[in-house]
DNA sequence: TATAGGCATTGCGGAGCGATCTT
DNA sequence: AAGATCGCTCCGCAATGCCT
């Protein structure tokens, strides 16, 4: 495979600040890098002057002008004749801008492999870009898609999943590194460069494309329009070709009016059900998930479009028991009535995974990896197919088929519950207790004197695993998952786990945590932080002490920050990232990353777009709460006082105390302050009542701010 | 030109109500 | 003395980002 990836950093000349537009900044220079190398070039970097300095490296080439660098970097494109052209941004920066360029210059962005344009299309938000014969692959959509970050620019992205640093120049710097000729011009070489390097080695060492080409191969769906859309049209591509192979048509894809219709009916559509957890710590519970739910009960009911009655007259003459009645209601034929399109397709994909898991054990590494890719195609594939039934855009929707699959998954997971805690309920002398479960997961606890062993446990769980699946219809399977020696349940969908997997032979501890404020992207990194060694401590070591020990000291080390050193890194610490999610003023309610977005626009600084996860902090001030998120490097530069109860009280403390309420710790306990030590000892299960009673404790204001200037 | 719904959490801002201030 | 204003609690809603 050859790629090759290619970024201009065009922000030269901008007007005044901001971003440069095409029309007033030329493209001063392009790097490139290659895979393979072409010729002994890894990389290469085309800049726009003349340039006659020792700093300049062999795989420098520079030109007179403008014009004559593009024409260059064209007829390089069709020498190398890559078949994949990678970018970073570059579906939304660098194409529309290159095409801009070669517009004005009058130049021909012939790089398609039939001599065709760079085309450049742009679809609401977004922008398409093609060159015929070649795949166009802009990384940062792909990169959001595969990974949870808070932020996406490249310095980050590279840090975080390549551990790798990035050349930084600050974009208002650029126009003095661009016109020295030292040490700096070489510095914005170099930044240049490793812009291009950075992409490639991320498309490369993440494997990013092998999903792709996979669900490509596996939906029959052009590469370029999988990494462009979403999964509606690998979906529709493998309905096309069923419906084909039976002689059915598919309608045409709906109308906005029609579509929109269907939008607001959503709320018919009801999704998975979700077992209230029992709250606080447990111990020994085993966890048991159903195996592709929603295609398995598809498959067993025969649920399909071509199997739904829609009018009564069509089922006269069958007998009673070929009709299949969902909870949701509605009408289905059996499969030996006519077998449904869709089920058919569910196995066939449900039976290749299988095949490709089988083929994974004996495989050779690169067989493997390839393997893997395409058994995790097979994976997203099966699950797409439920959710797009019951997408308003969908060609084939029907709310009476998304709903019946739905509501044999609820009445499964509840009859699942029913059957282990009243008609199994003991297994060897341990009780059985449904402790938590969403959708397709039950969690179990076990109870029995003498304890439970990890190899008890696993041998219960699949117990109760033969049991449930042998009462289900094929290909129904319920299936043992991990046990967790440690639990803890706060709310619904909210949960962490001391889990125990085996792995050839041995058992393989983590601790996992599930939509609490660690995982959540809208908190700062201090909450995580703190959040996480909490839980750990409660659940490794089972030391409520220990945790609110731990919380103690770090509420105190915000509230003395003015005595620490090296302040920067703790305001990293202290940054929340937000989206931003539509247009300034299509926002209904004031937010704190919009108001920023609006300070940094007074300002005349770059601007955020839509879509981007905008960095803000909480400063002092009077103001509403949203009117005080502020800029971090702005807040950095200038010194800004930080709102320190702020971060204590409604950053660090609530997640925690979360968790510890479980305990009986209350909110003042772990709001601690040394100068106040004697009166918030801990003591342990303190009456609930106490904090309604006691009137709230004013702390003392003797240092509130985060610096002290 | 987004595969789906379920859920917890946060902060704003309006409604309701009584207390206090103003004219 | 009557109306205006303030301050508080309660609650609905918008927004976000998670889970399966």
């Amino acid at each position: 495979m050859v790629c090759r990836y290619m970024k201009l950093p065009g922000n030269l000349r901008a007007a005044e600040g901001g971003m440069p537009s095409p029309d007033k900044s030329p493209i001063i220079m392009i790097s490139l890098a290659f895979e393979p190398s072409l010729k002994e070039y890894k990389t290469m970097v085309l800049v726009s002057k003349e340039v006659d300095s020792e700093y300049i490296e062999e795989d420098v080439i520079t030109f007179s002008s403008e014009d004559e660098m593009l024409r260059f970097f064209f007829d390089l494109i069709k020498k190398y004749d890559p078949d994949v052209i990678i970018g970073y941004n570059s579906n939304e920066f660098d194409f529309p801008y290159i095409v801009e360029r070669a517009k004005i210059l009058n130049i021909d962005p012939n790089i398609g492999r039939d001599n065709r344009f760079l085309y450049v299309k742009k679809i609401a938000n977004r922008t398409q870009v093609s060159v015929t014969g070649r795949i166009v692959v802009d990384m940062l959509p792909l990169i959001r898609r595969g990974f949870s970050l808070k932020q996406y620019d490249l310095r980050t992205v590279a840090a975080q999943l390549l551990n790798l640093e990035k050349v930084d120049i600050a974009p208002k710097e650029m126009e003095e590194y661009w016109n020295s000729d030292g040490e700096k011009f070489k510095k914005f070489i170099d930044y240049a460069r490793r812009d291009s390097e950075l992409a490639l080695k991320l498309l490369l060492d993440l494997k990013i494309l092998d999903k792709y080409i996979a669900l490509s191969k596996v939906s029959g769906a052009l590469l370029q329009d999988i990494l462009d859309g979403g999964q509606t049209g690998m979906v529709e591509n493998l309905l096309l070709r069923e419906f084909k192979k039976h002689n059915r048509l598919i309608p045409p894809k709906p109308a906005s009016k029609e579509s929109e219709e269907r939008y607001e009916h959503r709320d018919e559509l009801k999704g998975g059900a979700v077992i209230e957890p029992k709250r606080g710590l447990l111990e020994n519970v085993v966890i048991l998930d159903y195996k592709s739910l929603y295609p398995t009960i598809t498959i067993s009911h025969n649920l399909c479009y071509t199997t739904v009655v829609t009018n009564d007259k069509e089922i006269i003459g069958i007998p009673i028991k070929e009709i299949i009645k969902p909870p949701s209601g509605g009408k289905f034929v059996s499969a030996n009535i006519f077998r449904g399109i869709v089920p058919k397709i569910l196995e066939d994909l449900l039976n290749r995974r299988m095949e490709t898991k089988k083929k994974m054990k004996t495989a050779t590494e690169e067989e493997y990896r390839i393997l893997d890719a395409i058994q995790l195609a097979l994976k997203i594939l099966l699950n797409s197919i439920y959710g797009y039934s019951g997408y308003a855009r969908a060609r084939l929707y029907s709310l009476t088929l998304a709903n019946a699959i739905t509501s044999f998954g609820r009445e499964n997971l509840l009859n699942t519950q029913k059957l282990i805690e009243d008609e199994i309920k003991n297994i060897d002398g341990f009780d059985l207790e449904v402790v938590a479960g969403d959708t397709d997961s039950v969690f179990i606890k076990l109870s029995n004197q003498n304890g439970v062993s990890l190899d008890k446990a696993e041998i219960i769980g699949k117990s109760i695993s033969e049991i449930v699946t042998k009462k289900l219809p094929k290909p129904m399977e319920l299936e043992f998952e991990a046990t967790a020696k440690r639990a803890i349940f706060i709310a619904k969908k909210r949960y962490a786990l001391w889990k125990y997997e085996k792995k050839n032979d041995d058992w393989i501890d983590k601790i996992e945590v599930k939509g609490m404020e660690t995982i959540r992207r809208d908190w700062c990194e201090l909450t995580s932080k703190t959040l996480n060694k909490v839980l750990e401590i409660v659940l490794k070591e089972g030391s409520v002490e220990n945790a609110i020990k731990h919380v103690q000291e770090v509420v105190n080390s915000i509230r003395n920050i003015e005595v620490q050193k090296d302040k920067d890194n703790i305001i990293e610490d202290l940054i929340i990232t937000r989206k931003y999610t539509k247009k300034a003023d299509s926002y209904k309610n004031k937010q704190p990353h919009i108001t920023v977005v609006e300070k940094l626009k007074k300002r005349g600084a770059p601007l955020p777009s839509i879509g981007d996860r905008v960095p803000y902090v909480i400063i002092e001030g009077n103001n509403l709460l949203v009117e005080r998120a502020e800029d971090p490097s702005y807040v950095k530069e200038n010194k800004i006082p930080l709102d320190v109860d702020y971060y204590i009280k409604k950053q660090i403390l609530p997640p925690v105390e979360r968790i510890l309420k479980e305990f009986g710790v209350e909110f003042e306990v772990l709001n601690y302050d040394e100068s106040q030590k004697s009166i918030f000892e801990f003591k342990p299960h303190i009456n609930k009542n106490i904090r309604k009673n006691s009137k709230p404790k004013k702390t003392k204001k003797r240092q509130k701010s985060l610096f002290d200037y």
